[in-house]
DNA sequence: TACCGCTACGAAAACGTTATCGAAAACGTT
DNA sequence: AACGTTTTCGATAACGTTTTCGTAGCGGTA
């Protein structure tokens, strides 16, 4: 079923069928209505591939992640929704979590779809990817910001030190901190929010009470069960993000310490999740669809041209208190 | 960035580079090298659009879900995870959750991409879709089980009256019921597997304590708010998912009663939230990732012309105890 | 030397679409 | 009737690949 069948099938040639198709000036109304019969009455459609060969444009827009975790999730709900008004689809690729092979994926796909198949991206992942693509890319919560290219995140500097601030609030002085990975700027950024606001109240920082956890659930238990089992035991964890801070409970959990009277935990994200967990967990809320959201408007400008190649949009963070973290 | 640009950069013609980039036989090592050389100098990736277009076969596998929620998301992990060693590559596509447009959006896309961009299909969309398409598609979880197309589903049926086998096991007699959607084949199998295990019991069907939910958390609180205020409040509800369940949760928190002395609960899905729950939900153990494995299984097999096409298959659920049910 | 078979390579046709441009037809004006 | 203008339409060349097939080169054999 191709654009041939449709031409044969109303008596005209491809070129008109094209141009009906398309919605194009120069072709006469009854002409126009008999092609759009024949259309609807064989079903067809056009072929994406072919149309986006030919014209470099399909109006798709491709999001990369690196894997389907909660935090990509959220951010897909976000791009999806909207899209929904800017004429744009969205197709979805992911590295499939195969960490080892990952050196290079996003690279690849971006230059296999760039420029054919997809009319601009959004990355979702967090090593890093040279801008020199062919088309518009907007990378989220990104390994590095800058390089010309456009980048939406949250303010995670303000976020840690905001956390740290409120668990100094209540009283506690020697509060761990569970990392994300050294190699991602958001994690060092709440590193940093950490340090400041230990800093800002004069209280040293302890390198031993600093671990890193992985941005992940799994690998996070074993740090948080070192520093639960130090003699002088942290008072209050702040998870680098809300997957290490469930991965802070599961330690919690397994010795028997409870959350938050034997020692008080936030974490980083506000995930779905987060609000769901015994106690409920206090959290930096990170507006994560809304992060998507920004990242699809920001692309749709830079593909229609209108858009700023080095606009870093930062959206606030802002404490969620929950039940994880209680006055010394 | 073309073969052309590799061709005239190495001295060879387009035809040899494309021979070196397929591995065909043919070609002289030595120049082989040099064109390999060449090509990783350039950094170019073949168009996975012009590849398409020409040989009709992309190694790419294409899911379209309806909506980017748990159950969806974790089908996604699976499918992604179950790809990895099939040399077959994973583009996900959504609808974007506009129910509204939705109606005929899975047949489109898949029109659109079939043939040329994707070799074949996984469905994860609750509306029909005639399997009339020129790729293989397998349906998860899909409207309607028979018509040719091969599917992957869990045991609802056995499900469902496991669960309220459970309940009156726990010497409830009054259980209510939140479905998903009439037309959609699994929330009837629940349903069914309900009426079932109610009437093995000898205990009669009440039309009054059965509500639609719509398989959605907000949607469902309105309808569980009704069950919950009336005189004859049931002593355990029986939720078609998880989602549903937590809007049962919401709605039992706003009117001040608690899960399980008030009133017992019982999900169906066993989503990764519905262990955070406080209380944590009891519920139906349904092996999501797995079946979004099996999926991928069956659909590469029915790509490489190995497959039956109209194998079903059903995987077993089973009951997970969590503490949102206690006896009466 | 003449012939054969094999290897290495390139020319060119296809895939299904869109864009350009020219031709034909229809219409209006004088 | 002659001419200019506008409308309608179709031939055809791309787009970047893969694939088929022809041919040049080359060593080996009679």
């Amino acid at each position: 079923m191709t654009i041939n069948d449709v031409a044969r099938e109303a008596g005209v040639s491809v070129a008109t069928v094209s141009k009906v198709i398309n919605g194009r000036y120069g072709v006469a109304v009854s002409t126009s209505e008999r092609v759009q019969q024949v259309i609807d009455d064989l079903g067809y459609e056009s072929s994406l591939v072919a149309r986006s060969l030919r014209s470099h444009r399909t109006n798709v827009i491709g999001i990369l992640v690196a894997e389907f975790e909660p935090f990509s999730t959220e951010i897909l709900k976000g791009t999806s929704q909207a899209i929904t008004d800017t004429g744009y689809e969205l197709l979805a690729y992911s590295g499939g979590g195969r960490a080892g092979t990952s050196v290079g994926w996003e690279r690849r796909y971006l230059s296999r779809l760039s420029g054919t198949l997809i009319d601009g991206a959004i990355l979702v992942t967090p090593t890093v990817v040279e801008p020199g693509g062919s088309v518009p890319v907007v990378a989220i919560d990104p390994h590095a910001g800058p390089a010309g290219m456009p980048t939406v995140d949250s303010d995670n500097f303000a976020g840690a030190s905001t956390a740290t601030r409120y668990l100094l609030g209540l009283g506690h002085r020697r509060i761990g901190f569970l990392g994300g990975r050294p190699d991602l700027e958001s994690s060092r950024q709440r590193e940093d929010g950490y340090r400041s606001a230990l800093a800002e109240a004069g209280v040293a920082v302890d390198p031993d009470l600093m671990r890193v956890g992985g941005y992940r659930r799994a690998s996070t238990v074993e740090p948080a069960r070192e520093l639960l089992t130090r003699p002088d035991r942290p008072t209050a964890l702040f998870a680098a993000n809300d997957l290490s801070a469930l991965g802070v409970m599961d330690a919690a959990a397994a010795l028997g310490l409870t959350i938050p009277d034997d020692v008080s935990l936030v974490g980083f994200d506000n995930i779905p999740e987060s609000a769901l967990t015994t106690p409920p967990l206090t959290t930096i809320h990170q507006p994560i669809q809304q992060m998507g959201a920004a990242a699809v408007d920001l692309l749709v400008h830079l593909m229609d041209g209108s858009g700023d190649r080095d606009t870093h949009v930062r959206l606030p963070t802002d404490l969620v208190e929950r039940g994880s973290a209680r006055a010394l």
